[in-house]
DNA sequence: CTGTTAGCGCATTCAA
DNA sequence: TTGAATGCGCTAACAG
């Protein structure tokens, strides 16, 4: 294992300065960076990140949590895209398991302990998360993937980055209407649902603005169900048999349109959309609204530095616009 | 920051006793044991990993591959089933990005020289891969999930777990013989591809022994295609067009089963199954094979450990059989 | 069984 | 601008 010593005698400087070569560049001068650079070179040197890490207390280290049945379809596009980014700003992603909310905070003070993490990132956000309160206590670091759902959300203490769901929905709704469809029902996640409301919501205003629906009759064209397959089926069918004459049914998900569409007697004519632009939805080729993962990624990486450097200034949050996918 | 002399002046010891606490408790005296358990518990103390590392010259840490378009539909849930094997074994998953093999090796070159990872688990194995030549020859520790195609399976320096497709392939075959159907092709991945080459095999073995097809006609069976759902339809189409009495497909995948399923008129009759029991297979209904990912996982930990500890007299691979799924 | 000594590799003082 | 000394928190090797 080559040290900064051994760069320091082959460059014949003292090791000081190599440090220097690293860290402040700017202050080495143009000859003693050249002969260091060529030391490194040679010897293959790479800084040894636990003894920086020890002397500087910082990880450069996210971590992010995986829970047991993965928390959306698109996880591991952002993990791909977030690793991607990390590495530009030359952070590392380390995981951690997310079992449930209470195990998930006892994994946070492990690895805040162990010097281990910078900055958390927080995944399926829910109504008064307690995690934010917890992390918020323990002047730790992170960022949210999602809304923080019940609090302030221009509250600077916390950063999110989100998708802008209720965009995405209206974006939808309104090229059914543009296709021809009058009557479009919704179906949704039961409440509460942060992220489930935000979306109804797109529909639903869209709806009232093109006169297709009236504030008393809404309920008329909603059904909620759980985001699985089975539900899904049950709940279109219930919708479908309830207010027959529907011509199109936009889903909070792809797993549910899955159900709507897999439930719905062939070549009704009936469209159906989701939400994820996930493998169902190219495979069965109904539309969808795709997350722009590489921007999520990128934001959640910039906003996480700077909560590491405590910079409070900058914009700490985003709200991106999903993909309109028509088929 | 509470430190391990926090915790020696509060129970009044050593800091070698506490450290031996914590990694040597059997030696500890049982009163001495208890009075540093009350000392660690009042000050809630958590030993420095980043301190402990650069002293034992171990990260406790494995890493994974993540690729921009997800190696597998089962990535997620290996990823979770890993981190909760390692955790157990007080180990952390770090991911790092593999878009090319090329750009794999440079990230191990400055994951190693960081002292940031023990043991690599390498993903996508592929023939001949470049990766084992280059980790073998740096005697850095690593374990495969995928056989190392090309290479000898036993061999002592290549440690892998997977998963026993041909034997999964083998049951599903067997289970369409048993419920009636004679005439069973196969959709296979286009060749040189080690685990589609094991698959077939499978259905293969298990044709010939049913007597169903001998060793000239076995083509006339055979389909290859890429694995997405549109070159799964064509080359379904294709199948079916040039051997009509095909009653049954068995595909190398629940992509391609997704593209035959939907490239058939519907109420044909025709099985199709495919392979990860992912989402299509269940909305789909077709039968497949679930990967034993927990298992996966557990194998993985054990072996990345031995690595770890240059232990070799163990088994140093794990073949798995997949689980059928039949619906 | 417990305490003492030393040093892992690096970055932050201070001097030169 | 560069160099020498110091210590981050921990544990291996030894001495007691």
């Amino acid at each position: 294992m080559v040290s900064i010593k051994d760069v320091a005698a082959e460059a014949r400087v003292s090791p000081q300065t190599v440090s220097n070569y690293f860290n402040q560049p700017e202050i080495v001068k143009d000859m003693t960076r050249k002969k260091v650079e060529s030391a490194v070179e040679k010897l293959r040197y790479t800084p040894n990140a636990s003894a920086r890490r020890l002397r500087t207390r910082k990880s450069n280290t996210l971590a992010i949590g995986i829970a047991p049945t993965g928390y959306s379809p698109i996880y591991d596009l952002l993990l791909h895209a977030l690793v991607s980014e990390a590495d530009r700003s030359g952070l590392r992603i380390m995981l951690y398991k997310t079992d449930s909310k209470t195990d998930e905070i006892r994994q946070y003070r492990s690895l805040i302990a162990g010097g281990d993490v910078d900055c958390f990132i927080l995944t399926d956000t829910e109504h008064h998360d307690p995690r934010i309160a917890w992390l918020t206590d323990h002047r730790q670091a992170f960022v949210l993937f999602g809304r923080p759902w019940g609090h302030d959300l221009s509250d600077p203490d916390i950063a999110w980055v989100d998708v802008d769901g209720r965009r995405g929905i209206a974006d939808m709704t309104r090229h059914l209407i543009l296709t021809g469809h009058r009557h479009i029902g919704f179906l949704g996640w039961p409440e509460p649902s942060g992220t489930g409301t935000d979306r109804k919501r797109g529909w639903q205003e869209t709806m009232e603005q093109a006169k297709l629906c009236d504030p008393s009759s809404i309920s008329d064209y909603l059904a909620y169900s759980q985001d699985d397959i089975r539900s899904g089926q049950i709940a279109c069918r219930e919708l479908m048999s309830r207010k027959t004459c529907i011509d199109a049914i936009v889903c909070v998900s792809d797993t549910l349109a899955t159900g709507a569409l897999t439930s719905l007697p062939h070549s009704t004519g009936i469209a159906v959309t989701g939400f994820d632009n996930t493998a169902p939805a190219q495979s069965l080729g109904f539309p969808s609204l795709e997350q722009p993962t590489q921007d999520i990624a990128h934001e959640l990486v910039r906003i996480a530095m700077e909560r590491i450097r405590r910079i409070r200034n900058e914009t700490h949050h985003t709200l991106l616009a999903p993909r309109l996918i028509t088929r």
